[in-house]
DNA sequence: ATTAAAATGTGACTAATCCTCACATTTGCA
DNA sequence: TGCAAATGTGAGGATTAGTCACATTTTAAT
């Protein structure tokens, strides 16, 4: 199992930068090169952005460019590491003051809509999302972001149901959170009446599962 | 990265063989065309998998690789086909004489066991399953075999359950079967012990929705 | 102010790889 | 047999990620 893992990846790394911006001129660079990535993903996909477009767009050299970002995959992971970082917050605020099965219920409802939304939204993060699935190193930032955010769901369901496995509960979490991103990603695929119903199911299918006994 | 194919077409199709092997000779070549790739997938996964070793191992010229397969997306895209067809042959038989609830309960439970054995055990399924969220026309394919898949089960629930909605039915039986993929998915990313729970979670959660009343 | 070191900037160039194409060979068949 | 269709070949075109030797700017210590 563990081996099999091992044979799929030749433990892509996603490297740091070679160089942290340190000087205000830097610092301002990387900026536009960051908005350069987002504005091309956004209009072609991660896979169709070349970097020396991204270099002319943000008025930098390509050189600069493989300065501040050592290979493609860091500019989007770059992106991504921005976005799970605001997503992470707002989950938190949603469910940090939960306390009975009613209460519950609203906040994990609106969360999956804000979500959804969100999906909806956002191309650069849909596009990151999907490309995400074929890049080794990217899958383990999303599952770890899955994690992370399945971690404040279950924090709520071990004060509802302190009679339940923890363990349990923490992998019931994480799962009713990565089927609910499936569920997304087949509702953006669908059109947008399947899409609503998919959703919709999704939610009443996880509640049942989160407030059973 | 990857697909550079994506840039000649626009449409994200895949294209049809070029040209169909009507001689003995050329059929055996495909075969081991087919074989070849089958084989560098598995052993380094389909981004990492060269056309120019695709047809050193098969013991044939890149050209004449390119006859029968248009574009490398176009091999993966076959291989990918063979296992759809398989695995709906399966599906197809295990759901066929399901009468009642009971039935449904265990040919459903059957089916997710197999399926959950033919991820663990199938690196190229599983990575053409990866790789493909990244691929817009093999996502469609995705979709596609999801979908008839889905047709399966939606229709025993229709024969179950006669009074509901039937497209209401449709739409659920297509969500659960995505959000069982995702959750194999997962599931071969944590580990066993919590993979083979995550499993036994989400066949429970299934079921309720499909049972429901 | 001087100056050395660190940070930053540049773009021609390399390497890797997909895919094409002009031409060679084999097969089916009238 | 002869010819058209099918099949086979591999050097080379084209694209693009990523490198590197060198130029310029900033920092900071004397």
């Amino acid at each position: 199992m563990e081996d099999t893992a091992a044979r799929f990846s030749p433990q892509e790394q996603v490297a740091s930068p070679r160089r942290a911006p340190s000087q205000q001129r830097s610092r301002e660079r990387v900026g536009r090169m960051l908005a350069a990535a987002s504005t091309l993903i956004a209009e072609q996909g991660s896979d169709a952005m070349r970097m020396g477009e991204v270099a002319e767009r943000a008025g930098v050299s390509i050189g600069s460019l493989y300065q501040f970002f050592p290979d493609k995959r860091a500019i989007i992971w770059a992106l991504a590491e921005r976005y799970t970082a605001e997503s992470q917050a707002c989950i938190s605020a949603a469910l940090a003051d939960v306390s009975n099965a009613e209460g519950l219920s609203q906040a994990f409802s609106e969360l999956v809509d804000i979500y959804y939304r969100l999906f909806l939204a956002e191309p650069v993060m849909r596009d990151i999302w999907s490309g995400t699935q074929a890049d080794k190193a990217l899958r383990q930032l999303e599952l770890a972001d899955s994690r992370a955010n399945a971690e404040f769901l279950s924090a709520v369901l071990k004060r509802l149901r302190p009679a339940a496995d923890p363990v349990a509960l923490e992998t019931t979490a994480l799962l009713v959170w990565q089927m609910g991103e499936a569920a997304m990603r087949l509702a953006i695929s669908v059109g947008r009446d399947e899409g609503d119903r998919l959703v919709a199911i999704y939610k009443r299918m996880a509640l049942r599962e989160l407030l059973a006994e």
